[in-house]
RNA sequence: GGACGGGUGGGUGAGUGGCUAAAACCAGCAGACUGUAAAUCUGCCGCUCCUUGCGGGCUACGGAGGUUCGAAUCCUCCCCCGUCCA
């Protein structure tokens, strides 16, 4: 469908850590340009857990539409081909509507899955992973045992205490009968019919490391303890995925456990300044990323961000 | 004033004569990551030198002395901190 069209049509992607404005600076540029903001992270597409995933109030979306965000309920499992299909659908819906698509990359995975696809492999398989968690309850070594037998290549590439990966490669091996390796070096289909338009956020770690401290307390004021007690009462289990991310288990644990506020909150800002580091690590890889040294919300880097868009699509 | 307990690397904290630049955890730094990715995993983490080696030198367990071939570990004095007694 994409493929049609005469010529690629620009498509924006504002990556960078959490809490270096990527939000701010993709409602200021939908304003500026015309466009609309796709939400490019694995935790605002969960539904009732707002304000410590960090959506963009809608008060302070300037009217400017929002996608990709609340998709599914806190029980529900999603991944990155689930995403893949969804943004490629809003994607070219916002195309359609004849607007700018700007995304907002918190989750590099997700960007990679759209932009470059995922290769051919089975999607997961709940029975078999719970078999297999089972049998690596008894020690991931034998887990690693197993992946070398059936995809020795797999088994060299991905370490031997690293569960999740283990899982999935031999959920694939079994499922279809190759090797992960094997189905990757097959490759993927990437997006067609595009042209990204990066742009990188990079604001001095220092400076980033005060925004994460600001903008948790910032979480605080808005409600967060509150909105957490809302989910326990409502009877979203401590297992549910969302429970993972940044903050809601300290909070639960807060909750249920009595764990001082402080020190949740402590365990919070710790957690966040090493997420925003794995960010970086995965961003500096991306490749045609255009780097700002500075933080979304400032002007000079919106503007620049602004020049080298609009650069880049009247090429 | 007296009696105990304690002072260890950025933090918590183990270590009670050699195997200890000193466990473990946290923080920090670097990295990996194609279907739960705000997840998960890996390496480094006193300073320094080179021929980068299970290499050399220096500094380090509150302070100063001492015992010993050898001390974070034992002894003496001093300085802090906590608890209790006056």
């Amino acid at each position: 469908m994409t493929d049609r069209r005469s010529s690629p049509a620009p498509l924006v992607a504002i990556v960078g850590p959490t809490a270096s404005g990527k939000s701010a600076l993709g409602v200021w540029l939908a304003e500026w340009l015309d466009g609309e903001v796709l939400v490019c992270d694995s935790t605002q597409v969960y539904r009732e857990f707002d304000i410590g995933t960090a959506k963009l109030p809608p008060g302070e979306r300037r009217g400017v539409p929002h996608h990709l965000m609340d998709l599914v309920e806190a029980g529900e499992v999603f991944h990155a081909g689930e995403y893949r299909r969804r943004a490629a659908a809003a994607l070219e819906a916002v195309v359609q509507r004849g607007k700018l698509p700007i995304f907002t990359v918190g989750t590099g995975l997700y960007l990679r899955a759209l932009l470059e696809g995922l290769s051919e492999a089975p999607e997961r398989s709940q029975e078999l992973r719970e078999r297999l968690a089972r049998r690596a309850a008894a020690g991931s070594a034998r887990l690693h045992r197993l992946l070398a037998r059936i995809d020795p290549a797999g088994a060299k590439r991905i370490g031997a205490r690293d569960i999740p990966k283990m899982i999935r490669a031999i959920e694939v091996r079994l499922l279809s009968g190759k090797p992960l390796s094997a189905l990757h070096r097959a490759g993927r289909k990437g997006l067609e019919g595009y042209r990204p338009i990066k742009i990188g956020l990079a604001p001095p770690r220092r400076a980033l490391c005060e925004r994460i401290d600001r903008r948790v307390e910032a979480m605080f004021e808005r409600g967060w303890v509150e909105e957490v007690r809302g989910l326990v009462a409502r009877g979203v289990p401590p297992s549910a995925k969302p429970f993972q991310f940044i903050g809601y288990a300290a909070l639960r644990e807060h909750l249920e456990a009595g764990l001082p506020l402080h020190q949740a909150a402590e365990r919070i800002r710790a957690a966040t300044r090493r997420y925003a580091k794995r960010q970086m690590t995965w961003f500096r890889r991306e490749p045609g990323v255009h780097w700002l040294e500075g933080f979304g919300d400032d002007p000079r880097v919106a503007h620049a961000a602004l020049d080298h868009i609009q650069k880049e699509v009247s090429q």
